[in-house]
DNA sequence: GTCACTCTTGAAAGATATTTTCGGTGCCGG
DNA sequence: CCGGCACCGAAAATATCTTTCAAGAGTGAC
């Protein structure tokens, strides 16, 4: 045998174009052919069977063979993973041009990217900005209350829906409301123990200002999630919860990212409520999901096929 | 800042993962089995053979295929790469972070991490695992329809709310629907070049199937969002979107990364259409903006105080 | 409870891919 | 011109992967 030398130096992952630059001059024409070709491209190597790199490089199975091993890999087959580690990191490595703006001739790729990029980051921004004590009165306020309303319109209008289907599930008493004269006369119902949520993003939308008003003028807890805590809203609030504000562009609405961020802090009120109240909450959870089995046809879905 | 860090949405390799979660439910005992070892040991499995990785998880070589099948490669070998690239770049990008299950007792600033942290991860899976394809027949079918119509109940019904919102923000026609009974009325005058629209994180919900399942058989184009793939909806769907499906707990119901997923997958499904229909989609954009802003108080909001 | 049926599974045969063997070829120096 | 030597590739040998097939497990109907 050839002596492989190199002090069984087990696989070298990226290290491998120096490599064959090192070992190139100790190798035989049609080895370099094969280091070359392997240097040269890992990702199509990668993907090529021992016969078809010998065919591209116009040498036979047993020269490639040969090169895997002089590289330092007891065969092909071991070089091939490391080539195709390698093609992934480099993958990887080139791949940091997400932060540009969506523009319109953006392929859906990029599109995609950009996007999951960009609610990750409001995600992390929610999370870092978000005071927990003023979270943890708001929890503590909703554990305690008799009964929640929501307010919200257009996309917070979804949000608040999104609260009190939550709340609704552990056994609160929730509804969210996105007409503002119904919003209106169901706050003048309210009293104290009972909580009132605003959520609007610009902090000044009058139609949810309005019922949150009202209900903080008749005594009930009132909290507000919005993106400008310095904003109309927040006069009227107990409690305050401040989202992030992402930048936007032409085709990216504010809407989407405050969304995300709303609906992160809803979620973290969730939770808290949940674990306060876990003695009820923990057994409606699961209720709800029981009476909810039957409405999701078993065929084509559980376990089958 | 608290640093929750992110990473961009991964590439291809990185799928892997959210795919096995995704595909774990459809998979026969054995079957997980294998899956199970390739996801928790990318690196691990790389370096076995067939018959090693069915030695390992006491199956057999071609159960080891099967699931090879499954996950979208032709067979084992080409896994064999894929985990070998996946390995590679969890060397180099650190992080494998397996944050703990939110529990009772957490205090409140844990559950935001967490939860912030889950969202990014659904965020990244889903990104991850989106078909591109699929995801531009849609928008293609979307930017040429008619009118579109989305159904969805609960959770998902606010997810198709929210895509009608922002669709009828750029003009086009749209509506959602949580009636069962009414979607399935307005799914009857549907024709060719009207797109129906159904989401559904199980993949079986009977109220969102039937309406798409009318609406296919009278001839529109017709879409599912789901995070099971392999669902009875799927029947009914020209174009199929996956989302992603994080593991879910007491206190962390499913709904709340499949909304996650599928707001992602409706954000791209409304840029794409904007995209595409630029010309009068950026001027409705700019005008539904102008037509609000009135209702937005200017006292504390916009830019005094 | 039993039967009929489908789905799941692994053993083994079959097909590919990789590694090894072995002999041919060309290049030098004598 | 000839023998020695290193290099190379065809083909055999081996390892690995894929497919087939029949038995077992589970399930629903009656």
């Amino acid at each position: 045998m050839k002596e492989i030398f190199a002090g069984g130096a087990p696989p070298a992952p990226a290290a491998l174009a120096a490599k064959v630059r090192t070992l190139a001059p100790s190798m035989t024409r049609s080895m370099q052919r094969v280091a070359e070709a392997v240097a040269g491209d890992p990702a199509g190597t990668a993907a090529l069977t021992v016969t078809g790199l010998a065919e591209l490089t116009g040498t036979s199975e047993a020269t490639v063979v040969r090169t895997a091993r002089l590289l330092g890999y007891p065969g092909y087959r071991d070089l091939r993973l490391a080539l195709a580690g390698l093609a992934a990191q480099q993958q990887s490595g080139r791949a940091p041009a997400v932060t540009a703006d969506i523009a319109v001739d953006d392929p859906l790729a990029d599109v995609v990217a950009k996007l999951a990029y960009d609610e990750q980051q409001t995600l992390a921004d929610t999370a870092a900005g978000l005071d927990t004590v003023q979270l943890g009165a708001a929890v503590a306020a909703l554990a305690a209350a008799r009964r929640v309303e929501v307010y919200g319109v257009a996309a917070s209008g979804l949000v608040a829906q999104d609260l009190a289907q939550k709340l609704l599930r552990i056994g609160q008493i929730a509804h969210a409301h996105s007409d503002p004269h119904l919003a209106v006369t169901n706050a003048v119902t309210l009293r104290a123990k009972d909580v009132a949520i605003a959520i609007t993003h610009s902090g000044s939308t009058g139609d949810v200002i309005e019922p949150l008003r009202v209900a903080f003028e008749h005594g009930a807890t009132t909290v507000a999630i919005t993106g400008r805590p310095d904003g109309l809203v927040s006069q009227y609030a107990d409690h305050i919860l401040t989202t992030s504000t992402a930048r936007e562009s032409e085709l990216r609405p504010a809407a989407m990212s405050s969304r995300t961020s709303q609906l992160l802090v809803v979620d973290c009120l969730f939770v808290g409520v949940a674990q306060r109240t876990y003695e009820t909450a923990a057994p409606a959870l699961a209720a709800s999901y029981e009476a909810l089995a039957h409405r999701h046809n078993p065929r084509g879905g559980a376990g089958s096929r």
